[in-house]
RNA sequence: GGGCACGUAGAUCAGCGGAAGAUCGCUGCUUUCGCAAAGCAGAGGCCGGGGGUUCAAAUCCCCCCGUGUCCA
C-alpha cells in the first residue's frame, strides 16, 4: 500500500511523527516517544493496575458512553443486528459489526440505515474457543463499538482524516487516555475482494481499534477504486472496559461481581462458563437451536462444553440456573435476552437429554468394546480415544474413567482429531456452486426498475415502456411481474402475446425472459399481461406459509423460526428450526389453528416502514427470511398473528388463502422440521383427490371411510396370518417329503453307521435347506438334495455325519452339472446346468457319500 | 455443507461370507394362600429399503432412507 495513504492532514496538524516498530516493522503515527508500537507483542501492557481512561466504566456504561459520543458527533445510532447471519451465505456467524451491511449496503445496491451511523454490534467468534477463560482476555461473545460511514461519489460523508479525529477525541477528551499513550499503526485490511488501508489503535500495549477504509478492488494485479468507498471501524468494548479498569484479567471487568457470585469453580472455569453463558443466550435468543450441523452445531458445542464443567456437581448451579443468571444480567442491555426464558429452557432441556443419552450410549459401547478386547486383541491406543470423540462424542477423559485409567489421553489429542478432518475440508471447499443464468448487463444509468406488484397484487394487464432489450431478457421501466425472490417462485405471463417464462431481479432492475429473442426496441410500449390463476395460487401459499409460520411459533415456541421456505404452485413448504420431530398431534394442532385463522378472515396488512421503527414494534422476528439492510422495510401483518419482513405478494385477508392442507411433515436435518402443504385451489383439489382414493379404498375393503384403517389392521391381519399358514404348510409337506424319503429303500442308503438320503425334489431353492435340516435333524444323516429354480440346477448336501464333509460330497456331484458350489463340513451349496444331469449327480453324491463312509468306518 | 459410526426379537446388543443368537421383557407351566423370586417350556425376526458380487450375503460393494457424532 503506498505510505501516502496513511499521510493524513490530522496527523500533521498536530505533529504526529510517523516511526516504524523495529518490533513488528510496521509503520505508526505517535505524539508520543515511542520507539515501538503500543500494542501486544511488541510493548507489554501497560495497564494492569494503572488504568488507562480517566475513570473505570462498567460495560454498560462504556457502551453508552461511546455511542452518546458518536450520537453528539451527527451519527445516528442504529439498533444491533442478530449475531446469526442469515442474510449472508458464506458466514454463520456475525463476526464485525460491518457484516451487518455486507453485502448490499457496501456494495451500494441498498441504502444503509443511517449514514453516518454508530452501532455496538454484538459479536461471536469462535476460533478462540479453547482460550477462553485461560487466556484473560478471549472472548466468544464481545461487542464491537463502531462508527460507520459510506461515501458515494455524489454524496461523501467523512473519511479518513474525519475518523481518525473522531477516534482520537473520543481517546482522548472523552475518556482521558493521554495522547501521547497512542499509537496508529499502518496496516493494509483486505477482504472479499476489496481492500484498503487500515489504522491500527494501541494504548499501553493493547490494540483498542482498527479503523478500516474500503477503498478498492482487487481486479487481478491492479487495484480499481470503488464506487462506494466506506469508514469501517470496530472499538472493542470489552477492551475499553478493561482498560477503563486496569484490572488483572478482562473477565474482572467485564463480568464483575458475577464472577463471584456463582460458585463456578477456580476464576478461569468461571470465566468459561459466564462467557459460553452469554454467548448461548445470544445464539438462543436470535434463533439458533443446538444440533449436530451448521450454526447450530457451535450452540450444541457450547451447551456442551457447559454440561461436562458443570457435572452433576451439587456444589454447582445447573446449566439453566446458569443461563438464567447471566440472562437477567444481559437484560439490561438487550432486554430481548431476557424474554422468552421458558422456552429456553425447554430447548436446553431437550440438549441436555440428547447429550446424557449420547454420553451412557457411549459408555455402553466402550465397555463392550473393552470387554471383548480383554478376551483377545490389540491393546487401546489413542486412535481409539479419538475415534469415539469423532464418532460418539465421548471425550476421552470419559472414554479414560470407562477404561479404568488404564489409558492415558495424548497430550496432541485435539491434534489428531484435527488431522481426521483435514482432508475433507479441502473438498468441501472445492465443490463450485452451479451458477443461474444470468441476463446481460445494462447500461449503469439505465433507471431502477418502477415494481407495482407490491402497490396493487392483483393487477394482471398493464403496459410498460421497454428500457432495454437483449436477446430474450426484457427490462420495462415498471412492471407487476412478480420476481423469484423470498422462497415465491416467478410470474409467468405475455409481453405483447410473447409467452414471459421467467421473472428475475438483478440488482434495481427486472428482468423479464421471454420464450424468444425480444422484437422490441427500448422505448416501445408493451401489453403485459401475467397469469392471474397461478400468481393467485402463489400469493395463497405465501400468505398460507406466514399463517404456519405464526401458528408454529405460537404452538411450539418462540425458538421457532424460518430456515428457509418455498412457495410453487403445486405445493409449498416451511422449514422451522425445532429440536425435535413434530409429532402427529402437534400437526394436527397446526392444522386446526391455521385453518382457524384462515376462518377468522383477518385483514392481511403489507406495508412499508422505517426500520427502527418496525423493529421497535415488532422486534427481530421481523426478520425470518433473513435480516433485511435499508431504511424501510416492506412488512407482512397479519392481524394479531404473525408479522415479517417479507418482500412477496400476499392475499388481503386470511379468508383469501381458502384453506391449508398439511401434506406431511419431515426432519430434515438436526434440529430442522420441515411441513409440506398446500392452500386454496390446490389445497382442493388434493383434498379431492384424497377424497376419492380414501372412497375407493373403502369400497374394496367393503367398509365406510372412516373405518378404512380398522379395515386395513384387519387385512394386514389376515396376510400376517395367512404368511404363517403358508411357511407352516410349507413346513408340514417338508416334513411329510423327509419322512417318506427316509422310508424309502430306493432312495436311501446306509454305510456303517451313516444313512444317506438323495432324492430329487420338486421344491424352491431356499427350502432345499429345510428339507436337509429336516433329514439330519438326528446326527449320523447325509442329505444329497437338487431341484431345478429359475432354469438351473442347485445342489444342496446336509451332514450331520462328522465323518462325511458335505463339501467333499458336493464336490464329486459339480463337474455332472458343470457347476460352481461350496461350503464346509455341515453344508454345501452349488449351481449349475438342470434337466437329466442334475439326476447323474445326485447318484453321483450318493456313491461319494458311501464311499466316504465307508472308507472312513471301515476297519 | 462435509467426514465418521450405527440401523439384527418389544428393549439393549452379539454375530461381520457357509443351516439367525444372548440378556432383559412377554406368554404358559411348576412352586406359593397371594406376590416377589426361582426352575422349565414357548411365542416373538422382509438382519432399515433397493440394486450388485458369489455356488452361498445379516455379513462384501454401490445407491437410498433413518439415527448418532465430529468438523467448518
Amino acid at each position: 500500500m503506498d505510505p501516502g495513504e496513511y499521510d493524513l492532514d490530522f496527523f500533521h496538524r498536530n505533529g504526529f511523527a510517523r516511526r516504524a516498530c523495529p518490533a513488528c516493522g510496521a509503520a505508526f503515527w505517535t505524539l508520543g516517544s515511542h520507539t515501538r508500537c503500543q500494542e501486544s507483542p511488541c510493548s507489554p501492557y501497560g495497564f494492569l493496575g494503572r488504568p488507562g481512561f480517566g475513570r473505570p466504566h462498567r460495560l454498560s456504561e462504556m457502551r453508552e458512553r461511546y455511542l452518546a459520543f458518536f450520537e453528539r458527533h451527527g451519527h445516528e445510532r442504529v439498533r444491533r443486528y442478530p449475531v446469526i447471519a442469515r442474510w449472508r451465505a458464506d458466514v454463520f456467524f456475525v463476526q464485525a459489526s460491518i457484516y451487518d451491511f455486507q453485502p448490499w449496503v457496501t456494495s451500494g445496491e441498498v441504502p444503509p440505515p443511517a449514514n453516518p451511523l454508530t452501532i455496538s454490534q454484538p459479536c461471536v467468534r469462535f476460533v478462540d474457543l479453547e482460550e477462553v477463560g485461560r487466556s484473560g482476555r478471549h472472548f466468544t461473545e464481545f461487542e464491537m463499538l463502531a462508527h460507520h460511514a459510506f461515501n458515494r461519489p455524489d454524496r461523501p460523508v467523512y473519511f479518513k482524516d474525519r475518523t481518525v479525529e473522531l477516534c482520537h477525541e473520543l481517546l482522548t477528551s472523552e475518556l482521558g487516555a493521554d495522547p501521547r499513550a497512542i499509537t496508529y499503526k499502518e496496516e493494509v485490511w483486505e477482504g472479499g475482494g476489496n481492500l484498503g488501508p487500515s489504522l491500527s489503535v494501541g494504548l499501553l500495549g493493547v490494540e483498542l481499534a482498527t479503523l478500516v477504509f474500503m477503498e478498492y478492488r482487487r481486479d487481478g494485479e491492479a487495484l480499481a477504486p470503488m464506487p462506494l468507498t466506506v469508514v469501517d471501524t470496530g472499538y472493542g468494548l470489552e477492551r475499553f472496559t478493561w482498560m477503563s479498569q486496569g484490572t488483572e484479567t478482562a473477565y474482572e471487568a467485564v463480568f464483575g461481581p458475577l464472577l463471584t457470585e456463582l460458585p463456578l469453580g477456580p476464576p478461569a472455569t468461571a470465566a468459561m462458563l459466564l462467557d459460553h453463558a452469554r454467548t448461548v443466550n445470544f445464539l438462543l435468543t436470535d434463533g439458533i437451536v443446538p444440533s449436530n450441523s451448521q450454526e447450530g452445531y457451535y450452540a450444541r458445542l457450547l451447551l456442551r462444553r457447559m454440561l461436562r464443567t458443570l457435572g452433576s456437581r451439587p456444589d454447582r448451579p445447573s446449566l439453566p440456573a446458569l443461563l438464567d443468571r447471566v440472562a437477567r444480567e444481559q437484560a439490561k442491555d438487550h432486554p430481548e435476552l431476557g424474554e422468552h426464558r421458558d422456552d429456553q429452557r425447554r430447548v436446553v432441556a431437550a440438549e441436555t437429554e440428547r447429550f446424557e443419552e449420547a454420553i451412557a450410549r457411549a459408555r455402553g459401547t466402550i465397555r463392550r468394546e473393552s470387554a471383548r478386547r480383554a478376551a483377545g486383541g490389540p491393546p487401546f491406543g489413542p486412535e481409539d480415544l479419538v475415534g469415539w470423540y469423532d464418532s460418539l462424542g465421548v471425550t476421552p477423559d470419559v472414554a479414560v474413567e470407562e477404561l479404568g485409567g488404564r489409558l492415558t489421553v495424548p497430550e496432541d489429542f485435539y491434534a489428531r482429531v484435527a488431522r481426521r478432518h483435514e482432508a475433507e475440508i479441502a473438498r468441501a471447499t472445492a465443490t463450485p456452486e452451479a451458477e443461474a443464468a444470468r441476463p446481460p448487463e445494462p447500461p449503469a444509468d439505465l433507471a431502477p426498475t418502477e415494481v407495482l406488484y407490491y402497490a396493487d397484487p392483483y393487477t394482471h394487464a398493464f403496459r410498460g415502456r421497454v428500457a432495454f432489450a437483449a436477446g430474450p431478457w426484457v427490462v420495462l421501466d415498471r412492471t407487476y411481474f412478480y420476481p423469484t425472490g423470498g422462497g415465491q417462485i416467478t410470474d409467468t405471463g405475455t409481453l405483447e402475446g410473447i409467452p414471459v417464462v421467467e421473472v428475475s431481479r438483478h440488482g434495481p432492475w427486472v428482468f423479464h425472459r421471454l420464450d424468444r429473442p425480444a422484437p422490441f426496441a427500448p422505448g416501445a410500449t408493451v401489453a403485459g399481461a401475467i397469469d392471474l390463476p397461478r400468481r393467485r395460487q402463489l400469493m395463497q401459499h405465501h400468505t398460507a406459509t406466514h399463517l404456519l409460520h405464526g401458528a408454529l411459533r405460537e404452538l411450539l415456541g418462540p425458538h421457532v423460526w424460518q430456515a428457509g421456505a418455498f412457495k410453487g404452485t403445486e405445493l409449498a413448504r416451511i422449514d422451522i428450526t425445532h429440536y425435535r420431530a413434530l409429532t402427529r398431534e402437534e400437526l394436527h394442532d397446526v392444522d386446526r389453528r391455521v385453518n382457524q385463522v384462515v376462518r377468522e378472515n383477518r385483514p392481511v396488512r403489507s406495508y412499508f416502514e422505517g426500520r427502527a421503527e418496525a423493529e421497535r414494534r415488532f422486534g427481530f422476528t421481523l426478520y425470518q427470511g433473513g435480516a433485511v439492510p435499508g431504511r424501510e422495510l416492506r412488512i407482512v401483518e397479519i392481524e394479531g398473528f404473525d408479522v415479517e419482513a417479507c418482500g412477496g405478494t400476499h392475499c388481503t385477508r386470511t379468508g383469501e388463502v381458502g384453506f391449508v392442507s398439511l401434506l406431511g411433515t419431515e426432519r430434515i436435518q438436526d434440529g430442522v422440521v420441515r411441513l409440506v402443504y398446500a392452500a386454496g385451489d390446490r389445497a382442493l383439489d388434493l383434498k379431492e383427490l384424497h377424497d376419492r382414493a380414501l372412497a375407493e379404498a373403502a369400497r374394496k375393503l367393503g367398509v365406510p371411510p372412516e373405518k378404512v384403517p380398522e379395515g386395513v389392521d384387519r387385512l394386514l391381519g389376515e396376510v400376517a396370518t395367512a404368511r404363517l399358514a403358508l411357511r407352516e404348510g410349507r413346513t408340514h409337506d417338508l416334513k411329510a417329503l423327509a419322512r417318506e424319503a427316509l422310508a424309502d429303500p430306493a432312495r436311501t442308503a446306509t454305510a456303517g453307521t451313516v444313512r444317506i438320503v438323495a432324492l430329487r425334489a420338486a421344491v424352491p431353492a431356499d427350502a432345499l435347506q429345510e428339507l436337509s435340516r429336516e433329514l439330519t435333524a438326528s446326527s449320523g444323516v447325509v442329505a444329497v438334495l437338487a431341484t431345478e429354480a429359475e432354469g438351473r440346477g442347485r445342489l444342496l448336501v446336509g451332514s450331520s455325519a462328522a465323518e462325511v464333509p458335505a463339501r467333499e460330497v458336493l464336490a464329486a456331484m459339480l463337474p455332472a452339472i458343470e457347476g460352481r458350489g461350496g461350503g464346509n463340513r455341515g453344508v454345501a451349496t452349488g449351481s449349475g446346468t438342470a434337466g437329466a444331469a442334475l439326476d447323474r449327480a445326485v447318484a453321483l453324491g450318493k456313491e461319494k457319500a458311501t464311499a466316504i463312509a465307508v472308507g472312513r468306518t471301515a476297519p
